[in-house]
RNA sequence: GUGGCUGUAGCUCAGCUGGUUAGAGCAUCGGUUUGUGGUGCCGAGGGCCGUGGGUUCGAGUCCCAUCAGCCACCCCA
């Protein structure tokens, strides 16, 4: 006999959970909808070729590698092997891989659709990734991302429903508390040029983003250890105070930046976002600290937590400018977010905010015998066709055993057919609920449980 | 990839400084005299004490290794 188990950092979903779980997405989804967003579904293997070189050297080794079927070990690197360098064997014997995220699939199939796609197209995709990352708190192997993005367009009215997506998803699930942060790529880059900084942009960016939790000593530390002076450093403090995304603060951060093209495109295109979401109320911040590790995006980015949660965030997102011309399709600009649905429901569980699951089935048929069973049978089938969920009790057991099943699956009704019943034509229908009881016709049952 | 903590019944754990046949609660199953569930009462099944080695007259308990799980770092949803 072997033991049942699971392969790391996956998980089963049992009823209650999955319940839970499609309320979450299904109210993603409904507000995806509302926005004008469809869907879509990709392959849950792509190409690796596809896969590889877009989030990093560190997302390289963090993507699942599939295993060629076959003889693969006729046609793999033959030197490679000999030195035992997995990582130059890989190619060769393996090329396919399982999905990293749902953005890079949606560039590379926006690019292989283009001709049937009417753009700006605005696609929703809720589906399962994996990363083989050592599980911890709140992260996993396998999990699943909610994404919405639209492309083709540079209007950064998209931004703008983006926050107002953030917004109506979170109020809706009872996560009123989040914590919508807003950056800009190009502010970063501005920042950069301002501190003195423009050659080591990735250093500055890797350093200010450890922020919060190395705090302003440790970044200051490690710029200046990277080659930062005290004049950039100096500067680079008054802009990394987390502020209300308003009129002012982007006074400020015009007034403190030198002036460079990337600080003009920043402060203009921050200025329309804000422009656009003005007057729904909804508050952001801006934090110049955010930086977002994938290297594909360009212009405004984002991230939402849930203060106090202990989990880190629970969605991000942001504009890429050209994610596509890697699959050869040039200047095509998008933006987009991905709720993570296992952290929601992590956050959501301990915040105890998942309503009580009930039972959909409405009704269980109970009997004392063969002939009660058939007729039990019938009845269900016409409770069916009027829409009403109802299972007969499968086995022939004594009563108590069947009322027991009944309050353990928690169907709120049992119909209990027995000699009397089927003499008269009439079920003794019992709510589980208040115990009382009463005997219908098929007529009667219908109407009572729809 | 780096570090820390923990492995005893299906689950949560107890098992004192090593000492006879390994315990509890919950869960499961059966019963409580058979046309009615929840609570109560009675009973049953279920453990190579993660695995391998060592110390010892004797190891669930001490030591080493290994595997697995959890947590933190890195990075991220």
């Amino acid at each position: 006999m072997q033991k049942a188990a699971l392969p790391k950092g996956t998980r089963d979903f049992s009823p209650e959970v999955m319940k839970r779980r499609k309320f979450i997405t299904t109210t993603i989804e409904s507000v995806y909808k509302k926005f004008g967003f469809d869907p879509i579904e990709t392959p849950a293997m792509e190409k690796l070729s596809t896969l590889t070189g877009k989030y990093g050297d560190e997302g390289d080794t963090l993507l699942f590698k599939v295993l060629d079927s076959g003889d693969f070990l006729a046609k793999a690197d033959q030197e490679a092997l000999n030195n035992k360098d997995s990582n130059k064997l890989i190619p060769s014997v393996a090329s396919k891989g399982l999905r990293y995220d749902l953005t890079v699939p949606f560039a590379r199939y926006v690019v292989q659709n283009q001709t049937h796609i009417t753009f700006p197209f605005r696609r929703y995709q809720m589906q399962p990734v994996w990363r083989a990352d050592r599980p911890q708190k709140g992260r996993y192997r396998e999990f699943w991302q909610c994404d919405a993005d639209v492309i083709g367009t540079k209007s950064l009215l998209c931004e703008a429903d983006f926050i107002k997506i953030y917004h109506e998803v979170f109020s809706t699930l009872g996560l009123g508390n989040y914590e919508l942060r807003l950056n800009h790529r190009k502010a970063l880059e501005a920042i950069a040029k301002t501190c003195g900084f423009e050659g080591s942009f990735t250093a500055l960016t890797v350093a200010i983003d450890k922020l919060d939790k190395i705090g302003w000593e440790g970044v200051s530390n490690e710029l200046l250890s990277k080659g930062m002076d005290h004049s950039g450093v100096e500067t680079l403090k008054q802009l990394l105070n987390k502020v209300d995304f308003d009129q002012q603060a982007l006074d400020l951060l015009s007034k403190i930046l030198t002036d460079s093209k990337e600080k003009d495109i920043a402060i203009e295109e921050l200025s329309t976002v804000l422009g656009f979401i003005r007057s729904t109320g909804i508050r952001l911040k801006l934090d110049l600290s955010l930086a977002r590790g994938l290297d594909y995006y360009t212009g405004c980015i984002f991230e939402a937590t849930i203060p106090g949660s202990g989990i880190g965030s629970v969605s991000g997102g942001g504009r890429y400018d050209d994610l596509t011309g890697i699959f050869g399709l040039k200047d095509v600009s998008g933006v987009g977010i991905s709720f993570g649905l296992d952290r929601i429901y992590d956050v959501m569980l301990a915040a105890d905010l998942f309503k009580e699951v009930e039972q959909e089935t409405k009704v269980l048929f109970c009997h004392f015998d063969e002939s009660a069973l058939l007729y039990g049978i019938n009845l269900a089938d016409k409770l069916r066709e009027a829409g009403i969920a109802s299972v007969v009790y499968s086995d022939r057991k004594k009563i108590n055993k069947q009322f027991d099943y009944a309050h353990k699956c928690n169907f709120p009704y049992v119909a209990v057919i027995g000699d009397d019943e089927m003499a008269n034509g009439v079920v003794q229908l019992k709510n589980m609920a208040t115990g009382k009881q009463e005997k219908l016709t098929v007529t009667d049952l219908i109407e009572r449980l729809k």
